[in-house]
Order: structure tokens, then sequence, then C-alpha cells
DNA sequence: AATGAATGAGCATTCATTCAT
DNA sequence: TATGAATGAATGCTCATTCAT
């Protein structure tokens, strides 16, 4: 009921707790957040039941702690290879091959993304998350724009459609295909900015239909 | 539990059905699946828990008969504007534009896909609704690259990139950013087909970074 | 989480509604409310853990339901034993003496009533009953004053005297002691009317010590 | 589990068990016997689980603990104050009036006596402390009917009343209606030595209605 | 076709108590 | 003496499904 204070862990709670945090974390992804009960969590491990309520206050709170740890973890993945890039475009294309390449050695953590996204309760942690991802593009998208590098547009909706697109092809060639992670960022780089029309029709389009 | 006839009904019994598929589809969609029983389903109608047994073998049969629903009346949304025109890009850019139209009208049953994604049993069946919309696209996208109007690649991956893309941004435009459906369509149809980065960077692709 | 509808019950749901109160609130007087399982409960009765909740919203509830009945079943009693008296003393009397007869009556009730009394949840209701049955008595009290019957003082806290007084000499004297209710209530009418030291006593007031 | 010989406990360990006694005390009494746990006591004083087992053997031998000590505690107020007094109804009165003040001054223990009369492992104890209280006052009263100052009566009955009759009014008057004890103690002085009816209604008692 | 009632396995969570350090 | 960690039975409650009427 009331907001606890976080326990002082001794290393072997510590250890504890990073055992249950990723044993869940698998568990959540292979299961569904609804179909996995405490009881998978802690058998799985072969400890009682109060272990579990020793280092979390309650599912929810441990499903949370694993969505904002995962984001932290991908951010940080996505900040570290853009790091030492100045040409915007390369920076997104780094972005990108760094994305997929962190969704590829964290699939659980990916599923684990779709399936909070579809929570009432944990969409709004996802959201904020994409936002974030989102708001880092964002700069070198809107430098790609004044140095004409970008085709002009809402800065916002290409910044999303980069991490939309990144998103999907890696679920489907990556997860789905078995492709490797590294072709399969070829692929999304090169539908990013290359587009998919050759440019003698790009330059002559249509009126809207209908 | 034996598999069962399915049974016949009459005009009086084919309502009842259908509204319990349309209540449901809607709780589903605002609650999750998990969340919603089968009380509130019954509850929400004002009947009683027979009558669901009645209509449907279980719960997970209803929501399997509303997901293939879903994805039927989708297709025939897509298949039914894309009728008439010729031009492969014009082809596809109606089938962008059908569906983000479906997908601001039924948004309960796009939030619903999204759920089914993420669950084991569902998932096949979502997995299954989107490779047929896929393979829809393929013709026109093969028939596109014969022409020399979208760029040679592997034509399931376009055809995926463009479903993707759509999915994405609609999400992001319609239902969450309240943009009206035909505004998010043109961005879409923008964004496939005339990518993100001007022509003039397009065709100096530097080789692939790290 | 919502306050349900109260169901509509056919005759057997209306006993077995019956049966569940009456069970419980023999178990929780005997055991505690804390001690008292809602498995103890269906279990002593032989039926399935769902039944309970599908008659009641919670333990909780039925308590609380248990104990409004409890106070309004023995105001009824009160009320109907002092109906035809005219004289504020013997309406006071015939009161406690129905009180007296009622608490033998419903031994398990009374113990209810003390056992609330003791939890933060429901002591509000017990007291609002309290309150009601002195507030019942009150006129009485009142009365007798103006007719000189009754020595001026507060009358709440006259009232009060009353209530309390028949409440622990009726549970000393019928419930631990054993003694016949009408017996018990002779005592108790003697102790309030008579009071405890003789009139010459009564008149030689000393000052208030220390 | 075998009886646990009493620790000999250094003056350090002593003030830890008081520590332990006094704040377990308080918060029985806010929070009920049941809703507290070991863990709120020992996290209430900061201290480490080991602590609370290393003094108490259990949570119930605690608790009987605090109600010994309490009830010697008030015993112990009760014949300080009856002391010097040689008048029986002298000596009631300032019994009267020492019950009083310690409940005003140990409120948290008052409502651990409510407590612990509800349930069936502590009612014994709580019913052995009146037991014991009451024996206290009855050569008082018993000296007053010799001396024809008290009615004679049951002296047994009397003296419950007496104890019963404090009790309840000191928790209407100084716990419920914050009046101060001093002021409590007079009124209830008050109702049982004058009673409540007039001397003049008091002799002429009517028979036995109904 | 439909209803209210019943079932019982399953779930998240609590907590007195014990143990290794 | 004291701590953090662990145990596991017990609890209130939910819910898909079945049944009698």
């Amino acid at each position: 009921m009331v907001a606890r204070v976080p326990r002082r862990l001794t290393r072997r709670g510590q250890r504890r707790r990073e055992e249950l945090v990723d044993f869940a974390a698998r568990t959540f992804a292979s299961k569904g957040y609804d179909a996995t009960s405490i009881a998978d969590i802690v058998e799985g491990l072969g400890v009682g039941k109060g272990v579990f309520y020793w280092y979390f206050e309650s599912k929810e709170e441990l499903f949370r702690q694993i969505l904002v740890d995962a984001h932290r973890d991908l951010r940080r993945a996505q900040r570290f290879a853009t790091g030492e890039e100045i040409d915007p475009i390369r920076r997104i294309e780094v972005g990108i091959r760094a994305s997929v390449r962190w969704l590829d050695e964290n699939r659980h953590l990916f599923a684990l993304l779709e399936i909070a996204r579809t929570k009432e309760r944990f969409a709004p942690l996802v959201r904020e998350g994409e936002e974030r991802s989102v708001a880092d593009a964002l700069p070198h998208v809107i430098a790609g724009m004044e140095v004409e590098m970008i085709r002009r547009a809402d800065p916002l909706v290409v910044a999303h459609a980069i991490l939309g697109l990144t998103d999907h092809m890696a679920r489907f060639l990556v997860l789905e295909g078995g492709k490797p992670a590294e072709e399969a960022a070829d692929d999304i780089v090169s539908l990013c900015f290359e587009g998919i029309v050759t440019p003698a029709t790009a330059s002559r389009r249509l009126p809207r239909p209908r």
C-alpha cells in the first residue's frame, strides 16, 4: 500500500535480485504477462514464494522495472553508437544499426516491449521510452534537413517513420526471418534512405487518387 | 470436449451472436484479452452466462473468430479499393489509403490485432493475416520493379516495409496524434514513395560504417 | 472495484444467502473476524468457494451486512417493547428488559458487536448503531427529567450510562454468569433506578477528594 | 518448540526490550492485533527481524506480556490511590477516579484491553484481570453494605456494575467525547452513587412489567 | 434459448517464523 | 546480539466453464 523504502541489499541479495529480474523477463517474454504467475518465476528458480516479495513489491512493479531497464539499455546502446559521428545521415544510420543489433541481442526484451505496449497499465511507459528515442533522433533529422540532405517535412514524422520501420523490419527480418542483424540493418538503412521507388518515379508524383 | 458442430441459428440467434461478437471485440480492445471476463461481456449486454456458451465454445474461440473476421474485413477493404487501378504504384497507394481509412474506422480492431500479436496462442493467426496482406501487395511490387518504377530489391522486403510503415504511422498519426486519416495517408504515401532523403543524397550512399 | 448491482435472487438463491449470513455470523462470533476465513465458511456449508462471491462482494461487505442487520433487529426489538408505554421511567425499563432479552437470544450477535467495535473499519458502524439507540432513549430520559422523575443532569450522559450498564451487566450476568435474562434484567433495572447507595448516603455527598 | 528460559538481559538489552514492548503496544492499539505484523514493529524501530525473536518467543507471547503489564499497572494505580482512605464509599470513589485517570493517560492500553477481550486466546487473561480488580473492590462494597451505606444486594453484582460503568463512561466521555478525565470522573461518581432517578421515584418502585 | 447458481483450480500477496552469517 | 534472506502455508478473491431448471 505504502511506497516501500528500497531495501538495502547485500551482495548475495543483489545477485538474487538480478537472477529474479532476468528469469522473470525471459518468462514474461515467452509466456506473456498475465500467463506468467509468480509461482512460475519462483519455482523456475527453485526458491520459495516469499523471496519474490522480499525483492519486489508486486508483479507489476517488477515488470515496470524490467521495462525501464530495457529502455535505458537500448538508449545507452544507441547513444554509444552515435557518439562519434558528425554527419547527420550517418548518425541516423549508426543509430538504426545499433538498434537492430540490440534487438537481435535482446530478443526477449523486444518481445516484452510489444507485450507492454498492449497493456493499458504499461503502454504509457513504453510510449514514453519511444518518445525519448524519437527525441534523441530528432536533432539529427533536423540537422539533415538544414543541410538539404533530408527532404523537408515534419521532422517528428520522419523520425517516427525511421523508428517504426526499424522496429517492424527488425522483427520481420531478424526475429521471424532469421536474417543476420547486420544484413537486416543494411536493408533497413537502404529502405530509409533510398526509398522504394526509382528516382525517376519519385519526381513524378501524381495527385491524390479517389 | 468434443468439437462442436456450428449451430444453425435462427435470425434472432444470428443477431444475438453478432451483438456478442461486437460487444466482446470492443471490450477486448479496451481492457485487453485477459482482463476481459466472460462476465464482463454478458453483464454488459444484460444477459445470462449461459447465452455466451450457447453461441461460443470458449472465450478463446470467440477471440479467434473476431480476429478472423477483422482480417477478412480489412482485406476486403483493400481489395475493393485497388480493384480498378492498373498502375502498380497507384495500386499500392490506394491500398495504403484504404488501410489507413479502415484502421481509422475500426480502431478497436486495430488495437485487437496488436493484442493478439503478443499472445502465443493468437500470434500465428495474426501473422497469417499479415502474410496474406503482403501476398496481396506482392504482385504490384513485382510489377513495379519490372517496369522500373520500383527499385529492384527483395520484393517481399519491400512489401513488408510498406505494410509496417503504414501500420506504425497510422497508429502514431491517427490514433495517438489525432490527425485525419486522409492527411495521415498523404504522409505515409510520401514517406513510402519519396523516401526521406533528398535525391542528391540518395545517390551518394556511403560504405557501411563501423 | 465498482459497486455491484445487487443480484436478483431466486427463492433458492435467497435461502442460500441467508444460510451464508447466518453461518458466517456464528463463525465470526466464535472465531473472530480475522481468524475466520472464507474457506471456513464455505467448507462449513459444504459448498464451493465461488458461492460466497456470488452472493457477497467481499468478506468485509458480508460482515458489514451482518452488523447492520443485527442493529436493525435489536432496535426493532426495543421499539416494539416500548411501543405502548407512556410513563417515561417505565419506557426505559421495558427498553432495558427488551435489550437484555435480545442479547440473550442473540448471543453470537452480541459477541459480534464487541468484535466489530475494536476494528477501525467497523467501529464507526457500531458507534453509529449505538448512537441511534441512545437517540431512541433520549426523549424518555428528557421527559423523565421534566416530570422530576429523573435527576436533572446531561440527558445524553444518563442515556449512555443506561445503555452501557445494560450491555456490561448483560454480558457479565447472562453470558458469563448464566443467569436467566429476566432476572438479570431485574438486577440491571434496580441498579439503574435505585443506584447503589442507600438514600441516606446519597444525600450526603462529600467534596471531591484529592 | 521448547519453553524457553527467559533471557538474562544486559542493561542495553532491557532497554531494547522495553522499546519493543512500548512500540508494539501502541501499534497493536492503533492497528489491531492481526493487522499488526512483526515486520511493522521491527521496521518501525529500524531493527532487523531477528531482534524480535531474540527477545520474544512469538507475537502471541509479546501481546500477552503487554496485557499482563497493563493490568498490573492499572491495579497498582488503583491501589496506590485507595491506599489511605478508610470510608468505604470514599475508597470506591478514589478507585473510580484513579481508573479514569489511568485510562486517560494510557489510552492505547485501554484500546488494547478491548481488543484482547474479543480474542478467544486472550479473553481469559483480560477476564482474569477484571476479576482481580473486582476482587479488589469487593471488600469495600461489602463493608459499605455492613454500615448501611450501600444498598444490600449481591456485592459482586454491585462491584461489577461500578467497574462496567466506569469503563463504558470513561470511553464515551473521555476518549470519544474529549472531556477532561477529572470531570468525567465526577459524572461517573455521581451516576454510581446518586443513581439516575430522584429519591421520590426511587422509593416507589413498580412491579416488573410485561 | 436462456437463466441463475455452482464449481474449484488458480492467482497475487501476506506473514509468523527460522536460518546463515 | 543483530542482520538480511528465506520459507511456505494460508488468505481473499477471480473466473472459465458447467449444470439444473
